[in-house]
Order: structure tokens, then sequence, then C-alpha cells
DNA sequence: CCTCCCCCCTGCGCGC
DNA sequence: TGCGCGCAGGGGGGAG
């Protein structure tokens, strides 16, 4: 389901929630995420105290006194606070009880997203330790894009969804990033100049930003912890609008296929 | 190392 | 109405 923007959103909904509980309980009905739900996650975040909550990437950070667990939505994944007697329905594949009767809920059909637990410090996780900075830092700017390019052949839709070079941008925010930068997704990234680099990281980063302020950006089944849509409901100016008029210079919005996902661009801005 | 392609999985909307 | 197909927000992994 969720760009950073949605796990960002998801997580500060959340937070308010989990903040000083105890962990009473753990339960797991389905083990087979993305990778297996480690058989002794229960045993480990049974009676911990959660301190914080935080994100890296489109990873979900839950902080205890014991360790991180450490989420990922994947495509259709959610997370939501709950009432303890409210009836599991089905891919409600994680429970966390807490010691105020609240459940923390993970529901996830298509099982892409996955659950780890970590003793230590998460940034060496495996899964954490090669991602790119992250997006809304000072650390991602125009000579941080501008040098992961170089030598790059690849279209640089390509290499903003590639998480060890830019992270946080998934399909439709690769699509709306390149339109408000102005720059066509084919573009080899080699050839996009510092000058570019420039225009686009303020792309990511303002297109994110927007997102989040909007509560989560218009997907069809996204929710945030409350089970509450993406507020605003912010509209794309390109990502699934092809035929459309661009809202910058009223060419035709084109869609056509790149690398087994869906690229949406403006023929009449885009260079 | 880089690029390309496949895959994991369920659900939904569309055309027939 | 039912069925088959294509597509959906991610990202690891292997072949070349």
């Amino acid at each position: 389901m969720p760009e950073l923007p949605e796990v960002e959103t998801t997580r500060r909904s959340l937070e308010p929630a989990l903040l000083a509980r105890r962990i009473d309980r753990v339960i797991v009905r389905d083990r087979r995420l993305r990778w297996p739900v480690p058989h002794e996650l229960e045993a480990r975040m049974t009676g911990a105290v959660i301190h914080s909550t935080s994100r890296r990437a489109k990873y979900l950070l839950i902080d205890t006194d014991r360790g991180h667990a450490i989420v990922h939505l994947g495509m259709s994944g959610s997370l939501r606070v709950v009432a303890r007697d409210a009836a599991p329905r089905p891919h409600d594949h994680i429970d966390v009880l807490l010691d105020d009767g609240v459940v923390l809920r993970f529901h996830d059909p298509r099982r892409f997203g996955s659950w780890h637990w970590i003793e230590g410090d998460p940034s060496t996780h495996p899964l954490l330790a090669a991602l790119a900075p992250e997006p809304l830092t000072a650390a991602f700017d125009a000579a941080y894009l501008h040098r992961v390019t170089r030598g790059r052949s690849a279209a640089i839709k390509q290499v903003l969804m590639n998480g060890n070079l830019v992270t946080g941008v998934g399909n439709i925010y690769a699509s709306e990033a390149l339109h408000l930068a102005a720059i066509h997704p084919r573009t080899k990234a080699q050839r996009v100049s510092l000058e570019r680099c420039a225009r686009l990281a303020h792309a990511v980063k303002e297109t994110l930003a927007r997102a989040i302020e909007a509560g989560g950006s218009t997907l069809r089944d996204y929710v945030d912890g409350h089970g509450n849509p993406g507020a605003a409901q912010q509209a794309h100016a390109v990502y699934e609008r092809a035929g459309e008029a661009c809202p910058r210079c009223g060419g035709i919005v084109k869609g056509f296929r790149q690398g087994q996902r869906s690229t949406y661009y403006c023929p009449g801005c885009q260079r």
C-alpha cells in the first residue's frame, strides 16, 4: 500500500496509542509474510515497554526497552489500533496486545509486508544497513543525487525507485516528482545535470512532504492507524491520469510501462 | 558492479 | 452473472 508518506502518516497516527504501553501478548496468526515471522517474536516482544516509534525509508519501527520491531507494509499492509474485543478478519496476521486493552493489528492481504525484531542498533539490521539517506533530510540533496547517478545508464525513474540510491520514493511519487521537476522519466540518470538534480531532489522532498501533510495519498485501500482513509485525498498531477490535461502546461498526460511498473508523464513539459 | 526481469500474493475492475 | 485477464503502493534475488 504505502510509500513513505503513508508509512509516516501511519506512524504518527499510531504513536499516541503506543507510547509507554507495555506489551502483554503477541499473537501471530500467519507467519508467511515476505520473510517468515521469526518464531521468537512473541517471546521477545512480550513484556517490552514501547518508548517511541520511528521510521527508516518505508520501514516503521516500534522501539521498546528490549529491542525494535521493524515492520514493512509491503503493497497491501496496514497497521491499526483496535479494541481487544474486535474480532480478527481475514489477513489480520499479527496482534500486539497492549496493557490498556488496545490491540495493534497488522493486516496484509498480499503478504508482501514483513515483521522483524532486532535487539541493538536497528540501523545495523541487514534490511536497513544499505539504505540511501532519508529523502527529507539535508543529506539528500543535489550533490548527492548527482553523485549517485553518475555512470548510470538506467532511466532516472528506475533510479528514483532503487532504495539503495533514493529511499521512500515508490511508483506513484516517482512519476509525481519527475513531473514536478519537469524531467522525462526515461532520461538516462547519468544525463541529468547537476542543475536538474537540484530540481529533482527538491521535487522529491516537496512531493513527499505535501503527501504527508495531506495525511497520506490517494491509495485505493490505504487507511491510517485508526482506519481512516488518506485525508485531503491529494490529487496526483499525472499518476493514473493518462488522457487528462497536464495541470502545468495543458499537455495530454501519457502512461507507459517501465520495468513492469506503470509510469505517467506529460510529454509537453517533461524533457 | 549494473541492468533487466521475475517473482512472491490476494483482490478488484474490466471486457466478453 | 460468471469468468479470465491484467494490474495494483515493494523490493529481494538471480541471470547476463
